[in-house]
DNA sequence: TTAACTTATGAATTGTTATTCATATGATAA
DNA sequence: TTATCATATGAATAACAATTCATAAGTTAA
């Protein structure tokens, strides 16, 4: 029974340190939002075509095979939550990712999906 | 005009690396799965809490502040996804952050959410 | 084997979110 | 200034997901 009272004394610390570093409800509900924005198909598409490089609306709409519409209400959900940024080029928007955390996010994402575990 | 050609290139470039390395439909769709798994703020404190170490139910139930059946379901959701996984210790089960890449992507997460950008 | 404890699950309700269509806005060139 | 091209947006519908409640299932100890 002593290995169980190690782990019972474990995890009464992993309980302390999860209660002590939990963020608040509203740090946790943005972090939430922005996982979510990059969590439908449809966006993380987008995402991925961006992790290319900058594309505009029109070349995007063709990289994910959806109508313009769509793909304008998507870009404005990943924009909202700083996923994407957008620059104006004449009668064009020009979308690229909006930073280095999100790119890491990405790529560890695609990773995953290599190495299939 | 020299610029805009550059540009135009660019993007034409861009656009081929996007068309050639997107991912097909069941990957795309399991990776968006994955990823929305985590981004419901419940499932998040759930994956946040166990960032700390493994814990068991009741103490993730305290630990997130829900009730014993929505944790549960969480908790299906998460396993089911291949976030997290579990053991059974007597009449308790364990549940535990399932591999490295998650962790990462937890840490990469809360990094986010410090500097705030 | 019964009682007590811990976790899991099905069904129903409620709340959210994506997509579509129609149209508006903004930019350029004729 | 009008016509054209590129993008954005509001409203409605339709698809999906979270939470709750009641209860089941697995485990241990008496």
């Amino acid at each position: 029974m002593q290995d169980s009272i190690k782990e019972k004394t474990e995890h009464e610390e992993h309980m302390r340190c999860a209660l002590e570093s939990m963020p608040c409800e509203d740090d946790l509900n943005e972090l939430a939002a922005r996982f979510k924005a990059i969590s439908e198909p449809s966006r993380l598409k987008i995402l991925l075509a961006l992790s290319c490089g900058e594309l505009c609306v029109e070349h995007l709409t063709q990289a994910v095979g959806g109508n313009q519409s769509a793909v304008s209400h998507q870009l404005k959900t990943l924009k909202d939550h700083r996923i994407i940024k957008c620059r104006r080029a004449g009668k064009q928007v020009i979308y690229s990712i909006a930073d280095g955390h999100i790119l890491t996010m990405i790529s560890v994402a695609k990773e995953h999906l290599n190495c299939n575990d």
